[in-house]
RNA sequence: GCCCGAGUGGCGGAAUGGCAGACGCGACGGACUCAAAAUCCGUUAUUCGAAAGGAUGUGUGGGUUCAAGUCCCACCUCGGGCACCA
């Protein structure tokens, strides 16, 4: 481009010296950005701590907009990334224009495996490599002049904010879900309860009476961070185990599709599942897409329904069932392979096929047991059970469908009313009973006589019926219609006599803690000779990460399912032993070598922006209670505004919402949310270009003609998509701030479609956006001369009314996020703007001054210096939004369409307070009605006035 | 299989049940220029018509309504979530 000679290019002889080109626009938003970076335009002020400004705050509504803070991978950004970025901005800068004091600010998720894969394969140190990747976004970002206060910008990765990660999850491991108040309560009030007597120890034997080690034992078993020794995903592939949520349904990791296998091990637990009631039950009270709440929903899947015991020879067996109102047709009982009864339930016929299945079923992934959906395979265990509601002897099987992990690791087989227990009856001869009978509708569709004869189904019924052979000595269902009373009068027999009750499960899982890697937080916890667990005191905070030059985890085979990973902190003999004194005189212990997962930081992060530097507390909590507390009663509280992807439904999300309320269980936070209100952007995708072979060829070189596409003469297909390297399609901020410049991809991104919808990157389209700046910067000034165009003239009554339609429109949809048209109608008023500018020679002020002002949250840069360049010595980013006057929203004539049977045939031009006779009158006048109406016959008129006349004939 | 969300010009997209296609790109025509680029002005859903004007038109088929892109029912396609969860 450098090398041609011609005048369209900025420099070259005929082009106009003050036209706002990239060159230009380059210029003025460094020159602006360096001052805001010099004024602290964007710093909001505290009501107390270190950052307070009282004065400041006096007065002024209170606004926290937030975006996903980004990990700090080495790729650098894409077109793509800012788009949220862009979208609070706006958000916060409009915002701040109606006098809000906005807290606006972005850290980084520095912790975590995106990192330290990144790390392995360069083989730089993630620190090292972290730092030059933070650097490098925030070069990327500034250059977009985010409002950002910088001085609360963050990284999970430092000691200072790490130091506060681990002292929240000192406070969670020292906490106890006390489910008869509902809320978490510190750990030393569960000591004097077993003290008192208050409540019992699990054997009965009093508290006094116990050593010192069955004392902790018992306490660690309630806390709400706590080691067990369970299944976890383990992932030798990553080297370390992945909580349930980092694992696709395909059985592989989320990170690297590496393969996952379930195995034993001992490992740090988050008992996120004592909160699953309330983080369901508070979704009703946030401010966030329905479709985010229906995926938390259904991941920690709340289900409704009972637990029955079934008496055995090896004792009760206790299933779990959403239909206790059909127990009358359970004919037999099937257990997971892993349930701890089996061993007991095999008869010596059954032990060889028993163990045979056992040994097949825990070879298998989980994925691969649920590849095999369509065959139902079992093991009859030789024992029978018996249902308490019949009296008779069903017998119990062993079968993979049925999971140890939900619910009791067993189920009462329903084969009339459930699909999989029909299939597994059919497929080994064991009898269906039928307890409703079916609707003939449903017969009809079976194409078979209706009878409550099961052995002609073709298939399970489990619609709703009347309920027949559902009877015994105490209880009879027979003849209900009813489900849920059915349920209910179930429910209440079972309880009366003993043989079961209603009850809760869910589908969430506690939360898998900790992680075999080095990149990550170090738990505050250390091990005494007992192997005992005992918490770090708070003031030898923060356990730092130890440099190790070798930061790698034992390579594994991915597909090594039994080696043991050895976490790259335990190879550090120094640190791993520590003498501490505890209270009972400095002691030797081993620190925890795993470290916490990428989530830990991201949990809590929003709150440290708010007092970013206190160094006696992790958040002051008037700071919180300004910024975060609840807004009226019954209010969660919580940041304004949370902007982010999708992606992070039932990870970030859901992780983050526990936290926040064990802090509010304790009283460290007055909010019982992280994030009231949540808004989901969109992705920005793009198109990316195969050969003939099916390699990617640069998507920039494609040409495109008559809906082919070609590269290098060659013809390419098109495929959409994901922006990525591979695919070859990057199109990168930097390259749109040399071409158009800051502003104008800022004024793009934003005018590409609604902010929550995924929409395609077309780099051709941001011409247009650069034409309206230069448009609007040619009303102000003069592109030859550079002179001032503006002057005090009147403004035309016809322009100032626009104007205000403008201004009122501007303002909803800001508030809305609506960006894309309030863009819009921002071109739609300059266009009629420079009509006006075009004939008249001239700008008026009062119609350029609201325009700039308007303009400023999308494009701060050229708002600022057209602002200063109008006169104004101060930023324009606390004036306030200009206000719509009602005089002028007021037409003096409107135009109503005249419709003719729904079809419109002209229209009339009338006052707007104007009543049905005089809008029917006018509507009569029109020739072209009135050749609609020759020869029918009226019907009906409808008017609504100001809106339509709709003339019905027939 | 179950549960969400979405289908509008050549493209991105606008439309409190009341003039479908705002705004932008592209395309076409014009001005400027020796010429081109850039910029500016105009036209641009399809179709019949010289024009005035008419007909058709928001995935498909029905329905409600004076009036439907918008509400209801069924279906099709695409995107997403969950999935042997008892």
């Amino acid at each position: 481009m450098s090398d041609t000679a011609s005048p369209s290019v900025p420099g070259s002889a005929n082009f106009p010296p003050f036209r706002y080109s990239a060159r230009l626009a380059a210029d003025i938003e460094s020159r602006w950005q360096d001052k805001w970076d010099a004024d602290g335009t964007y710093e909001a002020p505290n009501p107390a701590g270190p950052l307070a400004d009282p004065a400041k705050v006096a007065g002024r509504e209170k606004l926290f907009v937030l975006d996903m803070f980004p990990y700090p991978s080495g790729a650098g950004l894409h077109v793509g990334h800012p788009l949220g970025y862009i979208g609070t901005d706006v958000y916060a800068r409009f915002n701040r224009m109606k006098g809000f004091n906005v807290l606006h600010a972005l850290g980084y998720d520095s912790f975590g495996l995106p990192a330290e894969q990144h790390a392995i394969t360069t083989g730089i140190h993630p620190r090292v490599n972290t730092e030059s990747n933070i650097a490098n976004m925030r070069r990327q970002l500034r250059r977009l002049g985010l409002g950002h206060d910088p001085r609360r910008s963050i990284s999970t990765t430092d000691e200072n904010f790490y130091k506060w990660t681990q002292w929240i999850f000192l406070q969670i491991h020292g906490a106890w879900y006390d489910t008869a108040q509902g809320k978490a309560r510190r750990i030393e009030e569960l000591v004097t309860e077993f003290e008192s007597g208050a409540r019992p120890t699990p054997d009965g034997r009093a508290w006094s009476a116990l050593t010192a080690g069955e004392r902790h034992d018992i306490v660690d078993s309630y806390r709400l961070a706590y080691l067990s020794d369970a299944p976890v995903n383990w992932c030798p592939g990553l080297g370390t185990i992945l909580a349930n949520e980092e694992v696709t349904a395909e059985g592989r990791s989320d990170i690297g599709n590496y393969p996952v296998f379930k195995r034993n091990m001992k490992q740090w637990m988050m008992r996120i599942t004592a909160y699953s009631d309330r983080l369901i039950d508070d979704l009703e009270r946030l401010d966030w897409p329905e479709p985010i709440k229906m995926m938390q929903r259904n991941w920690i899947g709340r289900s409704e329904g009972a637990r029955v015991t079934f008496g055995s020879p090896a004792g009760g067996i206790e299933v779990f069932t959403t239909r206790p109102d059909t127990l009358f047709g359970a004919t037999f009982l099937v257990l997971s392979p892993e349930h701890p009864l089996v061993d007991a339930l095999t008869t010596a016929d059954a032990r060889a096929a028993v163990a045979a299945y056992q040994a097949e079923a825990a070879a298998k992934a989980d994925n691969e047991r649920q590849d095999d959906s369509k065959k139902k395979t079992g093991v009859f265990t030789g024992s029978t059970a018996t249902n308490p509601v019949t009296g008779g002897e069903v017998p119990i099987y062993i079968a993979d469908y049925v999971l140890m992990g939900y619910g009791t690791g067993a189920i009462m087989a329903v084969p009339s009313g459930d699909q999989r227990d029909f299939e597994f009856a059919r497929a080994y001869n064991l009898p269906i009973k039928a307890t409703a009978m079916p609707t003939n509708a449903w017969f009809d569709q079976q194409k078979i006589a209706p009878s409550s004869d099961c052995s002609t189904w073709p298939c399970a019924f489990t619609g709703d019926g009347e309920y027949i052979d559902s009877a015994n000595d105490s209880l009879s269902l027979n003849g209900l219609t009813s489900i849920s009373d059915a349920k209910t009068r179930m429910n209440e027999w079972l309880e009366s006599h003993g043989h079961g009750q209603p009850t809760i499960t869910y589908r969430l899982r506690d939360w898998l803690f900790s992680r075999q890697r080095y990149w990550g937080e170090p738990f505050p916890i250390v091990y005494d000779a007992d192997g005992r667990a005992h918490a770090v005191p708070q003031q030898s905070l923060p356990v730092l990460l130890p440099e190790l030059a070798d930061f790698k985890p034992t390579a594994l085979d991915p597909e090594d399912a039994v080696s043991d990973p050895i976490p790259p902190l335990a190879r550090v003999k120094e640190w791993t032993t520590v003498t501490l004194d505890l209270g009972n005189g400095p002691q030797e212990y081993r620190r925890e070598v795993n470290v916490m997962p990428q989530w830990a930081g991201s949990c809590w992060y929003e709150m440290r922006y708010l007092d970013p530097t206190n160094t006696d507390t992790f958040i002051d909590p008037e700071v919180e209670k300004y910024w975060m507390g609840p807004r009226s009663a019954g209010h969660t509280g919580g940041a304004d505004l949370y902007v982010g992807g999708v992606e992070h439904a039932v990870l970030h999300l859901l992780y983050s919402r526990f936290w926040h309320k064990v802090l509010f269980d304790l009283g460290h936070v007055s909010s019982e949310e992280p994030f009231h209100r949540l808004y989901n952007q969109g992705y920005i995708q793009a198109y990316a270009f195969r050969d003939a072979r099916g390699q990617t060829v640069p998507a920039a070189e494609v040409v495109e003609n008559d809906g082919a596409f070609t590269w290098n003469n060659e013809t390419v297909s098109r495929e959409y998509g994901k922006m990525g390297k591979s695919l070859k399609n990057i199109v990168t901020p930097d390259e749109m701030y040399d071409e158009f410049g800051a502003d104008t991809f800022r004024l793009y991104e934003m005018a590409m479609g609604p902010l929550d919808a995924s929409r395609p990157w077309n780099t051709r389209d941001v011409i247009g956006m650069q034409r309206f700046l230069q448009r609007l910067w040619r009303n102000v000034v003069n592109e030859d001369t550079g002179e001032l165009v503006v002057t005090n003239d009147a403004a035309p009554e016809a322009l100032l009314r626009h104007l205000h339609r403008t201004i009122a429109g501007v303002e909803s949809d800001m508030v809305g996020l609506r960006f894309n048209t309030v863009i819009a109608k921002l071109i739609e008023f300059n266009n009629a703007l420079t009509q006006h500018v075009n004939s008249a020679g001239s700008t008026p002020r009062s119609l350029i001054e609201p325009v700039v002002q308007m303009l400023s949250p999308l494009c701060p840069h050229l708002a600022e210096e057209l602002w200063a360049r109008l006169g104004h010595n101060t930023t324009v980013t606390y004036v306030p939004f200009p206000v719509a006057d009602p005089a002028l929203l007021v037409e003096d004539t409107i135009e109503v369409p005249v419709q003719v049977n729904g079809k419109v045939r002209g229209r009339i031009t009338i006052a707007p307070g104007a009543d049905e006779a005089a809008h029917l009158e006018a509507a009569m006048a029109i020739d072209n009605v009135a050749v609609a109406l020759e020869g029918k016959t009226i019907v009906k008129n409808v008017v609504i006035p100001g809106r339509t006349v709709n003339i019905v004939v027939k």
